[in-house]
DNA sequence: GGCGGCGATAGCA
DNA sequence: TGCTATCGCCGCC
């Protein structure tokens, strides 16, 4: 199986994409992008343009059976752009509690593909890892007010 | 393999 | 504003 990687600038980050011919296996935000270099494939490109608003049909490595959250990413997953679900709601979609919905956020391995941008505090933003701004901005660039 | 700690929270006093 | 319920996973015995 071949795999791939790329980086693709979004505001002062660089976005970084890791693939395979079947699926996204890792997307993550640095600031001072590593040795990685190439381009990332154009439906993200396109989506960090805004000129996408459809990640969907993309799979992610966090979905597949097994995954110690897959049930909390696919509700996340069906989240439409431009809309947000609080911790809570999902927590209930998913039959567990609040807390646990942002742990799996926080290990979520795909970004933007899993959007747990999308999933907010009830009161104000909530967090994201590796900077709360990343999500803010996501959150503007779909046209969620902040 | 068992046990304790730890959250990107929510809800109530 | 402050405190606690809650629970799945990870790391360390």
């Amino acid at each position: 199986m071949n795999t791939y990687s790329g980086r693709y600038p979004f505001g002062y980050w660089h976005v970084i994409v890791w693939w395979s011919d079947e699926r996204i296996i890792r997307v993550s935000f640095s600031r001072n992008p590593d040795v990685t270099d190439g381009d990332i494939p154009a439906v993200i490109r396109l989506y960090l343009n805004g000129k996408n608003r459809n990640l969907s049909m993309l799979k992610s490595s966090a979905t597949e059976d097994g995954h110690p959250y897959c049930g909390i990413y696919r509700i996340v997953k069906e989240i439409p752009y431009g809309e947000t679900m609080t911790y809570g709601e999902v927590a209930k979609k998913a039959g567990t509690n609040a807390r646990v919905v942002g742990t799996a956020m926080k290990r979520n391995p795909t970004p933007l593909i899993i959007p747990c941008h999308r999933v907010v505090a009830k009161s104000g933003t909530g967090g994201f890892t590796p900077s709360v701004e990343i999500k803010e901005a996501l959150l503007r660039m779909e046209g969620v007010k902040i």
